[in-house]
DNA sequence: GTGTGTGTTGACAGCGTTGTCTTTTTCGGG
DNA sequence: CCCGAAAAAGACAACGCTGTCAACACACAC
């Protein structure tokens, strides 16, 4: 029965056959817990993230996980975690040890940090890092086109006649964060427009953050004809600085995000922003995370994925 | 050192402690499989859950459920459907017997689906009902204030001179959709308000229906001057139409929603809204579920959970 | 000293699979 | 028809716990 269900070699087709109508007229199901123990295999990834107020990223990395492990039968257990944690090493520790995961998912910010990493390699625990802002060698690496992206969104607004852009920076323990600052510096350049400091504010890829952000940039005595916030949610702290001083967007102020979340078509106006493939690439991470947990040959490193802006009314 | 570990009785002091320092030293840790295959349970809970475009709701159901489930060491799986979904049964009851889930949590609209319910109890997995349609007796049901949190949220319109008040409803497969719409009617009545059926529009709980259902309330010869939204993510959707008609809010509209999703605070104006205590729900549906697979005494329907009314500046 | 009851410890089968080793069957070639 | 190799089937320990029953220790009453 075993090698039937496990779909092994040297099983004559007729003692297959009969196997496979007992199990469908019995409605057999091979028990986990049996299983797990049996074959020193859990079955199960971890997804451990950083929780957010604004789930929107997460959603998407959460659903392409979710149906990456369907398909190959695996469970998907969460642990969500608010940084900075100081007891984080121990509750890792009790998460792989007590579930047994077999490997573990972190997008970013997990990807970065030093001692949860090194406690994985130290631990043995495969893991497949989501947008890392170093993504070593050895491991899993799921990357986007942050920063061409970024490069293409910038370029944008300097081919509809702005000079003065603002920006607004992300999470500095995000790898997008400087990928996206990057792209910005990238097109001033190529452009010939001078690079202001005090254009770029330093925000953390939240509303309040970017309410902040936008205050000081709309205060400033030359303040900026557009502003590129690093993700959807300060961008909605731009329009919501700017409703306030009475600034018309996009007469009066461009606007442009990140990520393409449900808020960016449902704010006024809805916002031009960079949609970028999450849920495929946490499918991704999942599926080569597991090929290397069966011992496939170690892949070669993907392509990042390619990013695409999704123009809406908040820029002219 | 299974008594030790598992708290049972009987256990000389001395005993106890020599136990537990081993414990510590050799870093062990039960084995979540053989436990399970031993004890005949998994300590795995399910979530069956619709997947929304707008999260916001489920994230709170999620970090509720999760929290509970770690305060006692059980794990949750996931299983998000998208309805409505011909497979169901046969995706759920393989869902059930491949994990051995105990018991399974359902958020709305799971709790309403006669197949679904059906299964459950023929396979005697016990559940527990978010904010069901129709919380029938011997199952686990968190029910909220919907109808008290409405009627106060339209007497608060009526105390503010309105007397034409839109309505949209929600999703008529979600418990709460009903009870709003019932709060919203029994406010009128108190007030001497006539109820005037064109003023309602039957939505779905999406920005797309919001959308459409105030296009037609708004297009009315004698339109609202105040609109309800059964969510927060239909509010939206009103609010686009009130800019795309160049109405000002709350000068010409005032609008509430339900729910106080991020999006709420991130809408401009920020919408005056209801706040369910939703992760609290979520807790205290998994504690119930747990206290009836542990055998506690059936416990008594518990209370709804009150509602509160979040002034913003939608409305006047 | 014996008997009784209770608290404590010891011993071991059994949970449902998988991996490995052994035995049997099948098949092609002389 | 027999032989040897390969394919298929069979047998069973092992995985790491828990539940249960047996054994032992100790306190107390008689």
């Amino acid at each position: 029965v075993s090698r039937v269900v496990n779909n092994e070699p040297n099983v004559r087709q007729a003692t297959r056959d009969k196997v496979q109508d007992a199990v469908r007229r019995l409605r057999y199901r091979p028990n986990a817990a049996a299983r797990s123990l049996s074959g020193r295999r859990s079955w199960m990834l971890g997804l451990v993230y950083e929780n957010p107020h604004e789930f929107s990223y997460m959603k998407d990395v959460l659903d392409g996980a979710l149906s990456a492990c369907e398909e190959r039968e695996y469970s998907l257990l969460l642990r969500p975690l608010t940084l900075p944690s100081q007891d984080l090493v121990e509750h890792i520790e009790r998460f792989v040890t007590q579930a047994r995961v077999e490997g573990i998912i972190l997008p970013a910010p997990m990807g970065d940090i030093p001692d949860l990493l090194r406690l994985l390699r130290k631990m043995e625990i495969p893991f497949a890092a989501i947008a890392p802002k170093a993504p070593a060698a050895g491991q899993v690496n799921i990357l986007c086109e942050d920063q061409e992206a970024s490069l293409s969104l910038t370029e944008f607004l300097v081919e509809r006649g702005h000079r003065a852009i603002g920006f607004i920076k992300g999470d500095p323990d995000h790898g997008a964060a400087d990928k996206r600052f990057a792209g910005y510096r990238q097109a001033l350049r190529r452009h010939g427009i001078r690079y202001v400091e005090r254009l770029v504010r330093q925000g953390y890829f939240d509303f309040d953050s970017g309410k902040t952000a936008a205050a000081e940039l709309l205060d400033l005595p030359e303040a900026p004809t557009a502003i590129i916030a690093s993700n959807d949610d300060m961008a909605a702290g731009v329009l919501w600085q700017a409703r306030q001083r009475g600034l018309s967007i996009p007469g009066d102020l461009s606007v442009v995000g990140f990520d393409d979340t449900p808020l960016a078509s449902r704010l006024w106006p809805p916002l031009t922003t960079v949609r970028q493939p999450i849920k495929e690439m946490a499918e991704t991470a999942v599926r080569l995370l597991m090929d290397r947990l069966n011992g496939k040959a170690a892949q070669l490193p993907t392509a990042p994925f390619p990013c695409e802006i999704v123009v809406r009314e908040s820029a002219a």
